[in-house]
RNA sequence: GCCUGGGUAGCUUAGCGGUAAAGCGCGUCCUUGGUAAGGACGAGAGCCCGGGUUCAAAUCCCGGCCUAGGCUCCA
C-alpha cells in the first residue's frame, strides 16, 4: 500500500533531498506542498472528473485513479465557472456537427474515419477554394498522388524506419504497400521525375491530400482526433539561397488565414527529436534558419525542445478554441533530409549538381481539425460565405408559396431553401434559428403586392419593406468580403 | 494502448429481471397563421455485437466493438 511512497523516499534519499509530508486530520502523505492548515479554509468545492493517470506520466508503470476537482473563493465564482463549462460543452463540434448534419463517425465505418454529409463537404468546399486562391496567388501548382504506395517509397523516405507504428500497412501478393502518412514523398517523386535548372526554383507543389495514420485508439475524438484526415499541404523545392524569402512568404499567408477567421494565434519554434535523420549540422543550419526569419521579423514565440519532425525543424502556429485550449494547425516545416534521400538535384549557375532544399507547409494544417474548431469557433454560426446554407425563404402562408420561389430564385447565385412546410411563421423562424441561417427572407401578402421582402437575420433583428435587389447587392458584399457576422441590418 | 463511465426510435433521453416509453423530428388531416414551438391522429426500435445465468434478460455476468472524460502520444 505504502509502496509508492517508499519508491518515492528512496529516490529523495538518493538525491539526499528534504522530504515534507503533511497531515489532513487521520490522514497523512508525502507532498511537496504546500497545504492549507484547514480543510476548512476551502471554499465551495466542485468534483469535476474521475479519471485513471500513468503513475508518474509515464505509460510503462501502472495505473491510478486520479480525481480532479476545483475550489472557488465564494460560491458566486463557482456557479459562474460552471456556467462557462457548459456554455463551452454547447459548442462541442460533435453536437453541432450532428445537429447541422455536418459530418458522422460511424461504427460500420469505422473510428476516425469522418463521412462529410453534403452541408458539412460545403463548408469544407468553401475553406478548400479560399486556400487554393491563395495557392494560386503564391504561384503553387497542383499536383495529385494515390493514397497508397509501395513501401520501397517509405523506406526511401525514411518513414517506414520512423513512422511505421504509425501507418497502416498491408500485403498485396508479394507485395507490401502503405496508406500514406504524409504527402511529402510523392511530391518529392514528381520533382525527381525530371531535371531542373536553379532558374526553375522555387518549385512549390501543392494538395489536398488525404493522409492516414493509425493513431492510438483511446486518442480518438470527434474531428480534432482522426484516422484519417486530409492536410492543405504545400511541398515546396528551393535553393538554400532562398529559405528566408519562402519562409516569409509562407508565414504571411499563415497570417491572413489567421486573420481572416479572427483567430487569435501563437508561434513556436520545434527543435530535433530524439528519433530522426540527419547530421547535426544539418539541424543546427536549419534551425538557425527559421530562427532569423523569426528574430528578422521581431516575432514573438516558444521554443519547443525535440518537437520537431523527424526530418526537419519547424514553426509551428497555434491557435484558441472556444474553451481556450490550443490548437496545432498551420506549420512551416524546413527538410534538409528529403532531398538526400531522395537524391534531388538540380543544375546551379555553375553547371553543376546541386541539392535543392525542401519547404512542407499547410495552412489550416489538417482540415478535419480546422474545422472542428472553427465549428467551435462560431458555435456553428457560420460567417455567411462558410454557411451551408445562407438564407431561407419564410412564406407566410401556402398562398405566398409562389412568390417565395420567386424570390429565391432571385438568390439563386445564393445557397437559398424555401421552408415550404405547412406550419405558422413562428415556427418556420423557430426553425430558422435553430439551424443557424445567417438570413430569412419573409414574405407574405404585403411582400408579394409590393414586391418586396422583410428580411430577418440571425440576431433576430428584422426589417420591413427592402427591395430585393438591396438585400441582394449586400449579400454579394458580405460575402465576398468574407465578412465574420451578417451586418445587412446591423 | 491504459483507467473510469456510457451505448434504448432519425435526434435527445427515461426505463435497469416480467406486454419497450417520452419530447423533438417525420407522415396524414384540421388549421392559412405576420416575426423564437396551433391542434389531432399515425408511422417509426435487431434495446451495440457474441456468449452465459434464469421459467423469463434492454435490465444480471463474461468477452468484443464503439463512444465520453482523463493518462500517454499527435495535425
Amino acid at each position: 500500500m505504502y509502496k509508492r511512497q517508499l519508491e518515492l523516499l528512496a529516490e529523495f534519499a538518493d538525491e539526499n533531498e528534504q522530504v515534507t509530508f503533511y497531515k489532513q486530520g487521520e490522514w497523512g502523505d508525502l507532498c511537496a506542498g504546500p497545504h492549507v492548515d484547514s480543510t476548512g479554509e476551502i471554499g465551495p468545492v466542485k468534483l469535476l472528473e474521475i479519471a485513471g493517470a500513468y503513475w508518474r506520466g509515464d505509460e510503462e508503470n501502472p495505473m491510478q485513479t486520479r480525481i480532479y476537482g476545483t475550489a472557488f473563493e465564494d460560491e458566486s465564482d463557482l456557479e459562474n465557472f460552471l456556467e462557462r463549462k457548459q456554455e463551452a460543452e454547447k459548442r462541442d463540434h460533435r453536437r453541432i456537427g450532428n445537429e447541422m448534419n455536418l459530418f458522422s463517425i460511424q461504427d460500420v465505418t469505422g473510428p476516425g474515419l469522418p463521412l462529410y454529409h453534403p452541408p458539412g463537404k460545403t463548408v469544407l468546399k468553401e475553406l478548400e477554394d479560399f486556400v487554393e486562391d491563395l495557392n494560386q496567388d503564391a504561384g503553387y501548382d497542383y499536383v495529385e498522388t494515390p493514397h497508397v504506395f509501395k513501401t520501397d517509397l517509405w523506406h526511401r523516405s525514411g518513414h517506414y524506419e520512423n513512422y511505421a507504428d504509425d501507418m497502416f500497412i498491408f500485403d498485396v501478393g508479394d507485395d507490401e504497400f502503405g496508406l500514406k502518412p504524409m504527402n511529402c514523398p510523392g511530391h518529392a517523386a514528381i520533382f525527381q521525375d525530371q531535371s531542373w535548372s536553379y532558374r526553375d526554383l522555387p518549385i512549390r507543389y501543392a494538395e489536398n491530400g488525404k493522409v492516414y495514420r493509425k493513431e492510438q485508439r483511446g486518442e480518438l475524438s470527434g474531428l480534432s482526433r482522426v484516422w484519417a484526415f486530409t492536410i492543405d499541404d504545400g511541398h515546396l523545392f528551393i535553393r538554400p539561397d532562398q529559405i528566408e524569402q519562402e519562409v516569409e512568404e509562407i508565414m504571411d499567408m499563415i497570417i491572413d488565414v489567421l486573420e481572416t477567421f479572427d483567430l487569435e494565434y501563437e508561434m513556436a519554434l520545434a527543435t530535433r527529436p530524439e528519433k530522426s535523420v540527419g547530421s547535426d549540422e544539418i539541424w543546427e543550419h536549419a534551425e538557425e534558419q527559421l530562427e532569423n526569419v523569426l528574430e528578422k521579423r521581431n516575432l514573438e514565440y516558444d521554443i519547443e525542445e525535440g518537437d520537431g519532425a523527424f526530418y526537419g525543424p519547424k514553426i509551428d502556429f497555434a491557435f484558441e478554441d472556444a474553451i481556450g485550449r490550443a490548437w496545432d494547425g498551420p506549420t512551416v516545416q524546413l527538410d534538409f533530409n528529403m532531398p538526400d534521400r531522395f537524391d534531388l538535384s538540380y543544375v546551379g549557375e555553375d553547371n553543376e549538381e546541386h541539392e535543392p532544399v525542401m519547404i512542407h507547409r499547410a495552412l489550416y494544417g489538417s482540415y478535419e481539425r480546422f474545422f472542428m474548431m472553427l465549428i467551435e469557433h462560431y458555435e456553428g454560426k457560420f460567417p455567411l460565405w462558410l454557411a451551408p446554407e445562407q438564407v431561407r425563404v419564410l412564406p407566410i402562408s401556402d398562398a405566398n408559396l409562389g412568390y417565395a420561389y420567386q424570390v429565391a430564385n432571385e438568390f439563386d447565385d445564393f445557397r437559398v431553401e424555401v421552408d415550404d412546410r405547412d406550419s405558422t411563421l413562428e415556427r418556420k423562424i423557430r426553425a430558422a434559428h435553430d439551424d443557424r441561417v445567417p438570413y430569412q427572407i419573409i414574405v407574405g401578402d404585403n411582400e408579394e403586392e409590393d414586391g418586396n421582402i422583410s428580411v430577418r437575420d440571425r440576431f433576430e433583428d428584422q426589417e420591413y419593406d427592402v427591395e430585393i435587389e438591396d438585400f441582394h447587392d449586400h449579400l454579394v458584399t458580405e460575402r465576398d468580403e468574407q465578412r465574420s457576422e451578417p451586418d445587412f441590418l446591423q
